[in-house]
DNA sequence: AGTGCGGCCTGTCCGC
DNA sequence: TGCGGACAGGCCGCAC
């Protein structure tokens, strides 16, 4: 499911809930997600009280004074605030129960997600220390993206849903940027100019902006941190819109395989 | 070093 | 109604 919109959501969403608020217990009910969950994880957060409720790229991270919580929702995950003594469901892996009476639980039916602490600074961690520049930050404009591309010859679609080249940048916010940008998804990257590249970069930020303005984009499973769906799916103009008409010349919008993920364009709009 | 693909999982939908 | 297969929003790790 998530990508950059619907993990910002979920941050926002359990931020107030959580924040100043210490760990009572954690109930881990399947440990086997992307990788095992920590068997000590009880250990090292009971007693604990969260500092800070952070997002880098689709990982959230939950600091507390010893280390910090790493989540990721992977395709299929959520994470909500609810009553502590509301009954799991199929799939409820993970419940961090806090002072205040409520819980955050992890559901993730598919389990690509995952779970892990660190004691250390979780910028450095293996999995996020090469990790590329925010999106929504001054760090990510046009001439990073023109830079990175040079002597690229994977297309444009595949290069900017590269977590070293930008983070947050799922299939479907992929398909859609570009589209906004008039880039045909299979254009190799190393072939397009700085020019459109900066407007790309536009396109890419406004997109996940207004994405997360909507509260996300719900396809099947998103919801937020109420179990509540997003919006954005509504302003989606090419993607799962194929042998639909495009909003801008009206002809039909076409679906390819792109890196084995489905890509949406407009044939006459895209170059 | 850059690129492409397999694999991790469950649920849903579609065609037969 | 049942069954097989394709597909789904991510992304690491490996082979080339």
């Amino acid at each position: 499911m998530p990508e950059l919109p619907e993990v910002e959501t979920t941050r926002r969403g359990i931020e107030p809930h959580t924040l100043n608020q210490s760990v009572k217990a954690v109930i881990v009910r399947q440990p086997r997600l992307r990788w095992i969950v920590p068997a000590d994880l009880s250990d090292c957060l009971v007693g604990q009280k969260f500092k800070s409720v952070r997002r880098r790229g689709k990982y959230l991270l939950l600091e507390v004074s010893v280390g910090t919580l790493i989540v990721h929702l992977g395709m299929s995950g959520s994470l909500r605030v609810l009553m502590a003594n509301i009954s799991p469901e199929k799939h409820d892996h993970v419940d961090i129960v806090l002072s205040n009476g409520f819980a955050l639980r992890y559901r993730d039916p598919r389990r690509f997600g995952a779970i892990l602490w660190t004691e250390h600074e979780p910028e450095q961690h293996k999995l996020l220390a090469s990790l590329g520049p925010e999106p929504l930050s001054e760090a990510f404009d046009g001439n990073a993206l023109y830079q990175r591309s040079r002597n690229r010859r994977q297309a444009i679609k595949t290069f900017i849903m590269d977590s070293h080249v930008v983070v947050g940048v799922g299939n479907i916010y992929a398909s859609e940027a570009l589209f906004r940008a008039g880039i045909h998804p299979n254009r190799a990257a190393g072939k397009i100019s700085k020019q459109r590249y900066h407007l790309l970069a536009e396109q890419v930020r406004q997109v996940l902006s207004e994405a997360i303005q909507q509260g996300g984009t719900t396809l099947r499973d998103f919801v937020n941190e109420q179990g509540k769906p997003g919006y954005f799916q509504q302003t989606l103009n090419v993607y799962g819109r194929a042998g639909k008409d495009c909003i801008h010349c009206a002809q039909a919008i076409r679906v390819t395989k792109i890196g084995q993920r489905s890509s949406f364009y407009c044939p006459n709009c895209q170059h």
